[in-house]
Formats: structure tokens, sequence, C-alpha cells
RNA sequence: GUGAGUAUAGCUCAGUUGGUUAGAGUACCAGGUUGUGGCCCUGGGGGUCAUGGGUUCGAGCCCCAUUACUCACCCCA
């Protein structure tokens, strides 16, 4: 049998419908906070990513879709959004338009990765980049941003964690005076930490093993070596956060993956999707414009799962809204009437009401459960007697109540009572 | 890339120490007196027991391989 590709899943159309209000819960609070959605190619250059994710990050080392054209271009399926994102606003030059650009997206991505609970090979992200601007308002803009969606649509068992990364030089300061206290500990580490001292030593602070945390305890903090500018914002950021009554955890071994972050980072976190347990991550990241080519700018931002959410709502087995039902379903009483009733039903469509009708010939009986099964709130029955009459049966599914409409002024009638 | 587990109807799963024509629930279809839903009742269709080999008089069950899927590690949304 025919198979979707590994890691990839169709969305059914019971399916489509949670999809739908959550695609719609987010564009209306990015609109309430004036963002405006940007679709980019899911195609890039290759290079794109390596440059600014980081050739040494597992995204770019092993999880890229990655293949040549035919003009041997190399090409990726883009694995995130932001370098995308920032990838256009240099090519189109949007901040000669506006010194300041509040940009939203909801798109899919791909990594090769094996997949397991909350983790695709396709996945979809929504999440927001601001380009332009260094203040602190923003970062926590993005925090409550992110919060507030998720909040709205409909989850409760939610933490945002915060930490400050520093600017890059600082933390390279940092990263000396962790690296040497962790020297004299290192025959003492476990096999896996030692790897993560070459490759990423920050990553230590997210070890398991008993004997790493107890190492780390006494480690020194990214948090007390921060530059003083990276220092006072992340204060700023924390009093609007209070002030909104946002709750988070400072989190110091929150490292975010990707190379380009700076100062805020930030995730958001549900227990409720397996071992998976990121909904929504993001952060500053002041350095990437220039990286890519552009003028020194500002950039901060976030992604959240989109698969991971619904999971998380699945868990807490939150009820999303379900707008399945139909105004009408009309039964043909007469099957040697089905061109009349064909066009009665259509008239009816042409007045926006959600009409279904019968197109297999089933028996009343069948028909009439068919209405049911559809939450119809509302069953014409036409044919028959009343037909002959030039009239129509119209029966309330809720109560059970019958009326006879004349056929002239039946699809008013109709409107009437279905909009009641 | 590493590890563990699972595979029987569209879906969720039973299937005894290996023993006749492989079951249930649900979903689907049809009926339960003329043209009326839900609840209920009756009946029906639907399975190469993932695939290929092996052991055996006999395999859904035991063994091996393959494939697919799931979960976890790494890492991340």
């Amino acid at each position: 049998m025919l198979k979707a590709i590994y890691g990839t899943k169709d969305v059914l159309p019971k399916d489509v419908e949670k999809w739908n209000f959550l695609e719609s819960t987010i564009k209306n609070i990015f609109a309430s906070f004036n963002y405006k959605e940007i679709r980019t190619p899911l195609l890039e250059e290759t290079g794109l990513f390596s440059r600014s994710i980081g050739e040494e990050t597992d995204i770019v080392s092993k999880e890229m879709y990655t293949f040549q054209d035919r003009s041997e271009t190399s090409i990726t399926l883009r694995p995130e959004m932001t370098a995308s994102v920032v990838r256009a606003f240099l090519e189109h030059s949007l901040s000669s338009q506006s010194s300041l650009n509040k940009l939203f997206y909801i798109a899919a991505m791909f990594r090769q990765e094996r997949p397991q609970a909350g983790r695709f090979r396709q996945f979809h992200q929504f999440g927001a980049e601001v380009l332009g601007s260094s203040s602190p308002l923003l970062d926590a803009e993005i925090i409550i941003l992110a919060y507030t969606i998720l909040k709205s649509l409909g989850l409760v068992d939610i933490t945002v964690k915060i930490n400050s990364l520093g600017i890059t030089s600082s933390r390279k300061v940092y990263l000396e005076i962790l690296k040497e206290y962790l020297e004299s500990h290192l025959n003492e580490l476990s096999e896996e930490s030692r790897k993560r001292f070459e490759k990423n030593v920050l990553r230590i602070f997210d070890s398991k093993f008993e004997n790493d945390i107890q190492i780390m305890k006494d480690a020194p903090k990214l948090i007390d070596h921060l530059d003083d500018e990276s220092k006072q914002e992340f204060q700023v950021v924390q009093n609007i956060l209070r002030s909104e009554q946002i709750p988070f955890l400072l989190d110091s071994s929150l490292v975010r993956g990707l190379d380009y972050y700076s100062k805020t980072t930030f995730e958001i976190v549900s227990d409720k999707v397996g071992s998976q347990s990121a909904l929504c991550g993001g952060g500053r990241y002041d350095g990437l414009i220039e990286l890519l080519g552009g003028t020194p700018n500002y950039g901060v931002g976030f992604a959240a799962g989109i698969e991971r959410i619904l999971l998380a709502l699945q868990n807490e087995k939150t009820k999303l809204p379900d707008n399945s039902s139909l105004d009408l379903y009309v039964v043909l009483l007469n099957k040697e009437l089905l061109n009349e009733y064909y066009l009665f039903a259509t008239a009816l469509r042409k007045n926006h009401l959600k009409v279904e009708i019968d197109y297999l010939s089933r028996s009343v009986k069948a028909q009439m459960r068919e209405a049911n099964k559809l939450r119809a709130k509302f069953v014409a029955l036409f044919g028959g007697e009343e037909y002959a009459e030039n009239k129509v049966v119209l029966k309330n599914m809720g109560t059970s109540v019958q009326q006879v409409l004349p056929l002239e002024n039946a699809d008013k009638e109709i409107l009437l009572s279905v909009g009641s």
C-alpha cells in the first residue's frame, strides 16, 4: 500500500477543524499586537541555514533535507523559519521601508530526525520575528505574545522558562571560565558530558547523570558573568513579565541550540507531550542580520510547534470548538423528482446555508439517519404528497416539530427558521 | 546515528499448553409494515493474522530474517 513518507502525517478532515481553530486564534492575536504575516519559500539555498544556524549544530550537521537541483545548486527544505525571514528582510530591504518590522508566520518545517511523540519530519510552526530594535520591551513582548497565544488556545499547564546568554563577547569570556572549572573535573564527568565539553559546554548543565549534576552545582553560572547591558536589560524583561503577571522560572541551563542566540532566551514547556516538552522557544539574535550580510541590526523572535500544542491540548483533555454541524439536510421522498430536488437544495446553498443532500438513492430512514449523524439543525422533506400541493415539510431536528411550507417562499422561511 | 518494543477487520483490541471454517466492541451497509433521526433490536459486507523462510502431522501462537510503525537517547518545535 502507498503510504505517507516516514515522519509525515495526513491531517484528516476531523482534525483540520482543530488546525483551523488554532490558526485563526493565532492570527487574531498576532493582529492585535500588529504583527504582519510573511510567507517565504519552503526551499532555500543550503548556505543560508549552514551560515545562520551553525555548521556544528545538529540541525545542520545531520537533520536537513538537502539535495542538488538540476543546476547543481544545493537546496534545503527549511528546518526553521528565522533564517528565511531574515533573508527576505534583507533581500527586499524591509528596513528601509520601516525602521521596525514585526512579522509572523505559520508554516511547515522539515527535519530528517527519527520521529517520536511530538516530533515529526514535516512539522508546523507559528512564530514571530521582530527586526530593527534592541529594546528589551520587545524581548518581553515576544514572550508575552507566545504565552498569550498558548493560553488562548486552551493550554493550562505550561511553564515559561527564561535565561540570558549575554552578548557574544561576554559569553566567550564566561565559557573560558567555565571550561577552566570543568577541566579539573574532566575525569569525573560522564562520557556524554565530555563530548559536550568539546562541542557545546553549556549543554553539560542539562546532563541527567547525578555525578554531573553535583559537579555543575558548583560551576560558575552564566548569569553571574553577564555584561552590564545584558544584565540590566534582563531585569527590564523580568519586570515587565511580572507586571503582566506572566509566571516564569529563571533557568540558567536554558541554552538555545542554535548559534545565533544572544541575550534573552526563553522556552515554554508542558509535561503533557511525552519527552519533547518544549512547545515554544525563542530569544534575541542580534548578530544574525550582520552574519547574513546585512548592515548590523537587531532581532528577536520565537517559534512554537503546532503538533506539540495539539498533543498537549489532547493530553490536557481540552475540548476544542466543534463547528461540524449542518444547517439543513434535504431528504428526497420521491426519486422521480431528483432534478427538482437538486435545484431546491442548490437554491438554498446560494443563500449561504450549509446544505447537504442524498446522493446515494437511499431510503428515507437512511437519509434521516444521515441527517442526524451530520447533526443537521433542520431537515426538509422534499417530494411526496406535499410536493403535489407545491409544499415542502421542514422538520426541526432539535424539537422534532414539523411545519409545512409553500415551495415558492420555502427558502425565505427556512432561512428565517435556521437563522433563529 | 544508538537502544527497546509492537505488528490480527477502517479503528480499539481478544485469541488458552501450537489443534476444525479467526472473534468482540466500534464504524460502515440494510431492515425492524405505506413518508421521519437519536435509544434499542436483527441481519450483512469486510481479514493472504505485516512479508518471506524455518520447526511441526498441524503455526495467528514457536524460531530466523526482512519491512513497517511506536517509544526513548542525542537534539529540538
